[in-house]
DNA sequence: TTGCCATGCAAGCACTCACTTGCCTATACT
DNA sequence: AGTATAGGCAAGTGAGTGCTTGCATGGCAA
């Protein structure tokens, strides 16, 4: 919980699940290059990695390896213990 | 966007608004007493005010004055916005 | 007025965090 | 074999941030 609100705290990394839900499957160097395209991120390909891993110990992106290549997956249910959380709406109350 | 997101990041922050979920319209004294008491946390006066101006100012906590006092409001409007961005669930997609 | 109470303002400190730099590992291709 | 590619590891740096300290402001009561 506390690691997914301060995974979504930084504006690259909701760049990058931005990225990540209109494209699913991308590589690392996929993310870098079209983040830098679309986005207007300039940061190294370590800096993406490590908002990568970030994410993925918060459970907002799923990974799986294959041969040299690493795919990263968008998974939204974390967020969900955000909106049970705390309401929404003051109906809810 | 931004200051929701790094709002909801600090743990002390996620427990005010979990306070004012439960009980609305509280003053900062009373915030202080009952953070203490229910949540364990040992923050002074002033790091709890400088908290709910931040909370304010991303519009997570609604106040209103009245000659010495100043009640708080949680706010729940700011997080429909996370719950658009990003779906929840895979069938969403 | 005098005093007290709830809150605000601002500077300083310590810690976190995003990012870079440099080197390393492992998988593919020729 | 050798080389290029995709990615990982770790230390160092700079900016941001949570918190404290001290003083100031404004409203209320005696």
């Amino acid at each position: 919980m506390d690691d997914v609100c301060r995974a979504i705290a930084d504006p690259t990394r909701r760049a990058i699940l931005d990225e990540l839900v209109e494209r699913d499957g991308q590589t690392l160097f996929e993310l870098c290059g079209r983040l830098a395209m679309k986005h207007d991120i300039s940061s190294s390909r370590q800096a993406i990695s490590q908002h990568l891993d970030l994410l993925e110990a918060a459970g907002l992106v799923v990974v799986k390896r294959e041969g040299r290549y690493k795919f990263h997956w968008f998974d939204g249910k974390p967020l969900e213990e955000l909106v049970k959380r705390w309401p929404t709406d003051k109906s809810a109350k």
